[in-house]
DNA sequence: TAACAAAGCAAACGATCGTTTGGTATACTT
DNA sequence: AAGTATACCAAACGATCGTTTGCTTTGTTA
């Protein structure tokens, strides 16, 4: 029988995470050392190593985390909707407001992409498609035209919200809110029947 | 009067150009060390000096070449096309074909993101925003809905082609034609008039 | 043909990187 | 109360990084 320990109460892991999440929102991964994330927590660069075995594992920690954040904001506000327009649109909205304002770890997750981290390439791609897997279903539940192809609906409309990372001011026009409304305006007047 | 003297014959600046894309295309720009593109091209670290300041002034080069060419082949196959819907995806089908397949330096462009690269950020934000500039022409041609925003169809389509770089293999089904056309119909299908 | 400048070699510099090792204090378990 | 594992400190290790310096070769210009 293995018997579970408690951990010392004085951990400062919670920390750690916090910090590796905003020094890698802000700078990056490779433009984040671990020297910085042990400065931002009052600690030594070694003493990272109590809680993670290198660099890349204290990333894919940040990596698990904003995947089951912005999963769970997603799904919160899906749910309050019935109408599968209106849960697509809803789940826009969360998806947006998570990665361009309100949380470092999913930012991480858009920010940092897998194929520079060749050490941890499968499973930051993994844990992004196991969040992505949400709009397969949203998706699904959409009344499309016949033969429209839902996957390239959906790699559109995923590859789109993304990559206003790039584009997006706080300080501008558009907000999460707008982003998501026009986009699924954009590609929902396709959808609607011509009478 | 200022005399133009010919710059050796002799000079490898082109491979290291050349190697330079390829490497910062497979590896990204913090995988790839000056030491590794010098001995893709069979010289020592220290010489690749003779011909940039810094790394970051090698990539800026790289960049550079990139905008250049899928600017030109963007052109070459938009000026074919009368109808302003055909020449927004021949402008895609180009796009696409440089980025995912044929050109390494068009590759560079989209797959190293100006925020990780400090010293050069704005100089790299300006000469992505230069080539997408025509992407803005392309748009305003099109009979779109009234009150249709301009911009956010524009941040839409880029958008979902850049992001194809993280998920296009080149054994899958959808090839970069096929991308476009698929995108293209999506969009295109919400402005066709109601009879 | 003499002078000059570009291209590259050879070797190293200083800095920074991720990580390791060994010791110590503390909190939890039994 | 004794034992044990956790969390962290302190200090350093080895490797790699971008870059510099001084010299040599070579092609171009005048």
């Amino acid at each position: 029988m293995a018997s579970i320990r408690k951990p010392h109460t004085d951990s400062r892991l919670p920390q750690v995470l916090d910090e590796a999440a905003r020094l890698f929102r802000t700078q990056g991964f490779g433009g984040t050392s671990v020297r910085d994330i042990a400065r931002a927590v009052g600690m030594l660069p070694g003493s990272l190593y109590c809680h993670f075995a290198t660099k890349e594992a204290l990333l894919t920690a940040v990596y698990i985390k904003g995947v089951e954040q912005i999963s769970t904001a997603v799904q919160t506000v899906v749910a309050r909707q019935t109408d599968p327009w209106q849960r697509l649109e809803a789940a826009c909205v969360a998806h947006l407001e998570s990665i361009l304002r309100d949380d470092d770890y999913a930012q991480v997750v858009i920010r940092v992409h897998p194929a520079d981290i060749p050490v941890a390439n499968q499973t930051l791609i993994d844990l992004r498609n196991r969040y992505e897997a949400l709009f397969i279903d949203l998706i699904k539940a959409l009344p499309l035209r016949p033969k429209t192809d839902r996957r390239s609906f959906r790699l559109l409309l995923i590859g789109a919200l993304n990559s206003s990372q790039t584009w997006y001011r706080p300080d501008g026009k558009l907000k999460p809110r707008a982003i998501a409304r026009q986009f699924i305006a954009l590609l929902r007047q396709g959808q609607e029947v011509l009478t």
